[in-house]
DNA sequence: GTTGCGATAGTCT
DNA sequence: GACTATCGCAACG
């Protein structure tokens, strides 16, 4: 099955403010390989100021590539179990970065069940953080991969439609959580 | 449908 | 040595 998409978001979408770029990143397509799928929700981390954000620590080994160019991704092991997938925005120094939280997936649909189990329904493929990166194949090897070259990327849509996105605080963190910075698309009522 | 909890390892203090 | 940008399962209704 061929899912037709469009053009690879280019440099200059992700050199603006996270909160910006993870409201427009709502109904692009995440692709890798022969996967991909919508991406239905992100989290904005704001670098430095951002209590919440990995960059607030400061430069270290693990952070490095959230403080360079946008447009890379910034991948991480977490709860000593799951990988997480970030991708970095505004400009170097900044720290900010988008964490993509859930897809849904479109393509390369039996491969993510693979990777997931057989048993689990198309819904609960990449329905979290961890899920989507283990549907995805996305581990260590791809920190610091450029998401506007190779295989691994995100495309516009083949067709744009018209949908809605909710804005709430940010899941599963302890500090500044009261920052509207989670965006969902909402689903259309069936 | 919901809530609660244990697993597990890298990173920083 | 504490903490974590999580998940899946078990128990319940």
């Amino acid at each position: 099955m061929s899912v037709r998409t469009g053009r690879i978001l280019p440099r200059r979408f992700y050199q603006r403010a996270a909160a910006i770029v993870a409201r427009e990143l709502i109904g692009k397509v995440l692709v890798k390989g022969g996967t991909s799928g919508i991406i239905v929700e992100t989290e904005a981390y704001l670098g430095e100021n951002d209590l919440a954000s990995h960059s607030a620590v400061g430069l270290t080994k693990r952070t490095q590539v959230i403080f360079g160019p946008a447009g890379h991704a910034y991948v991480y092991f977490s709860y000593g179990m799951h990988y997480c997938m970030n991708i970095v925005a505004h400009s170097p120094g900044v720290g900010d970065a988008i964490l993509l939280r859930a897809l849904e997936p479109v393509s390369g649909i039996e491969t993510m069940r693979e990777r997931r189990g057989a048993s689990i329904r198309d819904r609960d493929l990449a329905s979290g953080p961890g899920k989507l990166a283990q549907a995805m194949g996305i581990t260590l090897e791809d920190y610091g991969h450029d998401m506007t070259r190779g295989n691994f990327v995100v495309r516009e849509p083949g067709v744009e439609t018209a949908f809605e996105i909710d804005v709430t605080p940010r899941i599963g963190i302890s500090k500044s959580k009261d920052l509207p910075l989670r965006f969902v698309l909402r689903r259309a009522a069936i």
